[in-house]
DNA sequence: CAGTATCCTTGCGGATACTG
DNA sequence: CAGTATCCGCAAGGATACTG
């Protein structure tokens, strides 16, 4: 596919989207743009099913509620299933279903492009940050 | 590509990222994720080089301290640059940068996924809100 | 082990009014 | 026209303590 192909692509399908298909995929988004949400989806991809403590070791600095919270919302968007064994000792594993593992090698091409841009968008943001405040006054 | 390379290459992508690497990254995503900006992107994207007010147009609903905010902020990152053409009347263009054009083509295959998908992050929505809320205590 | 319950800080998004 | 200046409500993210 060319550039202007996908450029127009991408025109058809903002043109048929409907107020409640894009605030979807904005709230699908906005979830993958969460602090946890990406790195929990690509253990669980990598790694299959875990348990929530294992999740919680390779997830370096997270937080037990923020484990939880991210999880369910993941479970909530259907990327997640919870299968809890049943208590004494508590047991509950988690796996990415069919829609989770589509979204994970959906993003991964987007993954690589924003880090091969890396350079790009660091010199941008510090020339950005270095500009004279005066004349259009920051916001 | 199969869906093991790409699984695979996700696992390179994410091993190689240092940390600052994946700070911007999911600073990026968030940007990303935040409600106007996709739409500018597109709308730039698709129109060219556009003023404020026919932003403002396009974007129906937008405040202008929003919009204000939100091409600052694609600014910063270098997705997209402002040309200022002196004022009286004041007349500011704005335009997609390469790197803008870049993440608006990187973007649209995702996109196009989740519209595919919309029944089933819809179903699965319903499903969990559907749920008993008694035995796991909702959250 | 796998959560809950509180409390706190920060920043997004919006409403409204004003200016060179 | 293209912003700024304020003020506000709300949710994300985090710290800490507690529980079946």
């Amino acid at each position: 596919m060319t550039n202007d192909e996908i450029l127009h692509q991408s025109q058809v399908v903002c043109d048929g989207l409907s107020v409640e298909e894009n605030n979807l995929w904005r709230e699908i988004l906005t979830h993958a743009g969460n602090r946890w949400s990406l790195g929990i989806i690509h253990s669980l991809g990598v790694g299959g099913k875990l348990r929530h403590a294992e999740l919680s070791r390779r997830m370096k600095g997270i937080t037990q509620r923020m484990l939880t919270r991210t999880l369910r919302q993941l479970e909530r968007d259907g990327l997640v299933t919870r299968h809890d064994m049943g208590k004494v000792p508590p047991r509950v594993e988690y796996e990415l279903t069919d829609l989770g593992m589509g979204f994970l090698l959906q993003m991964t091409p987007l993954w690589t492009w924003v880090v091969e841009n890396n350079e790009g968008f660091l010199e941008s943001r510090e020339r950005f940050d270095a500009r004279p405040v005066t004349p259009p006054k920051r916001y």
